[in-house]
DNA sequence: CTGAAAGCGCTTACAG
DNA sequence: CTGAAAGCGCTTACAG
């Protein structure tokens, strides 16, 4: 039903192979005539000749075809960097499948399994980070991939983060210079190597500024809006209330704000806060938020650049690790202190 | 490098097709001695064997893959809507391509070339609807397609669309009875079909109620935040302000809301909004939306079962439309009318 | 009952 | 210079 290379070749009277190579473009030097060469041309046109890019990869032992992984394509974050690997991939002659894992690790192990089998040259990997038995695998069998926005720090892989840690410092130090001193942390779940990371900032914030860091004040689990209601509306009920919320992550911070909401509390009045957001998920907020701003162009750049290098040379022992700083943005949702 | 069924073969001292035989589960009856049976499985797993699609698929003539096409993921209606659809075909063991337009035409084109020549069984659109001409070939060529969310009035396929014309009628309605008579409507661009649905809606409501239709009220072109603000932008200069808001797409809100607040204007108390939002876009708002709310999970789910259907018979001519009812959700954006 | 062979649609090293 | 043939890794109708 959908023409094949042979059915031109008959039509024309050529050879298979002949039609191949004029198709392809290469074998400049391969002369059939000019004649010949404009036949199979239109042909392939006339009967609306496309080629069979499963039976091309089959015999290349090639794709052409990356795969992303995301936890949560809900996430701005994270459809922002499929956006843009989407793009880079379209410059690059290569293809993309995004699959998104909803944070459930079996769904990554299985959604590697199957884009391997798929014959996919690489990967672009936002890993759960429940597990990780199955990345090192990966790394073992010398299949190319690169973990991007989270990594594990024990497995040397290619890599690109933000530089979490300095971050959140910067933002925390932000508040403090404001005259908060009772700062919460709302944290995901703490397998995460990008929230221990932040929540290491926090705490170093604290310390160098001689603030007594008070545990009740550090919560959260999980990268859900209902745990960040959770986390937040433990936080409300203590005797004493914080001054101040520094949010982890993107989708959570949906719920600390229903949480502070429905307390009847203003922002940044009563409360300031600072969230990891992107351009995308700031605009929703009728009042900027403070933001730690994730560069999501850069990071899928950096990753795909790697992952093409990689690909390259699936031997080389030379994994980089690529950190990026993010922007902090003053926004309307942080104030000074009340009394400082 | 990967294992293949040969390796096994040689390995257990079979033929490789015994190891098809055996590995597919297929051929119950088929009697190789049980101890073979577990030889060949226990190997499978022992080398790490994985099947090559690649290779099954272009055997087979079916890949077991359906795609689709959105025009923004950063939208969280058409991001639902791939989760969805993600989920749906996992359970159904297909696998899932998604492919991102930017509300590029020339890239929806090319994309669905791509896909094609990658033997996708089936493509779910969300058409960017400059041109058609390459869906009516697709039609033609009896490729399995279904259109969702928006589509071509006079191209008869298998579709699945919201009753747009209805569910703006309703929440006109609403405005007017709460004493609202100068309503904008902010669309998009007007070549869409679902765009002059609503449109469509918007009228009939003013009509059957008595309400002159004054043009300069109706604004709006594209699909982004700019677009949005534009389009209010223009609207605040007008002589006589309206006192409501009907925006006819997500994106577009954010935009809205920006030249809203930028003129000092207050939400509810000076100008009442409805718009088009979903699950995943209300909780962005620190005051809720009054909201046309699309069932995206409905829309995933009928989508994709109309397409497994069409994949089963390419031929029928019988081609289905649905049309489901959005939810009406009472927020916190809309007020009765001054003086009402 | 089961092995051997053909073939899915390509590409390219090989021989004429 | 160019046609014919092999082969990528599978599956299954066919013959023994």
């Amino acid at each position: 039903m959908t023409a094949t290379l042979k059915d031109i070749a008959t039509k024309v009277g050529v050879h298979p192979s002949t039609v191949s190579r004029v198709l392809s473009g290469k074998y400049e030097n391969f002369n059939v005539s000019q004649e010949t060469r404009e036949l199979i041309m239109n042909t392939a046109k006339e009967i609306n000749y496309v080629p069979n890019e499963t039976a091309r990869s089959l015999r290349l032992r090639k794709t052409q075809i990356i795969g992303l992984i995301i936890p949560d394509i809900l996430n701005p974050l994270f459809a922002g960097v499929a956006r843009s690997i989407g793009n880079i991939c379209e410059k690059n002659d290569y293809n993309f499948i995004v699959c998104n894992t909803d944070e459930v690790q079996d769904k990554e192990i299985r959604y590697i399994e199957m884009l391997k089998s798929r014959g996919t040259d690489g990967l672009i990997i936002v890993p759960v980070q429940r597990e990780k038995a199955h990345i090192e695998k990966l790394k073992e069998e010398r299949y190319p991939f690169v973990l991007a926005i989270r990594h594990f720090g024990d497995i040397e892989t290619d890599t690109v983060v933000t530089d979490n840690d300095g971050d959140v410092y910067k933002a925390v130090e932000y508040l403090i210079k404001l005259g908060h001193r009772r700062i919460a942390f709302v944290g995901g779940h703490s397998e995460s190597y990008a929230i221990r990371a932040r929540e290491k900032g926090y705490k170093q914030a604290l310390l160098d500024y001689n603030i007594r860091l008070d545990h009740d004040l550090v919560v959260g689990n999980g990268y859900t809006v209902e745990s960040g209601y959770a986390a937040a509306k433990k936080i409300m009920n203590l005797p004493e209330r914080p001054t101040a919320f520094m949010i982890s992550s993107n989708i959570i911070i949906v719920g600390v704000l229903e949480a502070i909401f429905e307390a009847g509390l203003s922002i940044p009045e009563d409360i300031s806060i600072i969230g990891f957001a992107d351009s995308c998920a700031t605009p929703y907020l009728s009042c900027p938020l403070t933001a730690i701003s994730q560069p999501v162009g850069q990071i899928a750049k950096r990753a795909a650049e790697l992952l093409f290098k990689r690909i390259d040379s699936p031997e080389s022992e030379d994994y980089q690790k690529i950190v990026l700083p993010s922007k902090f943005i003053v926004g309307k949702t942080t104030l000074k202190a009340f009394g400082s």
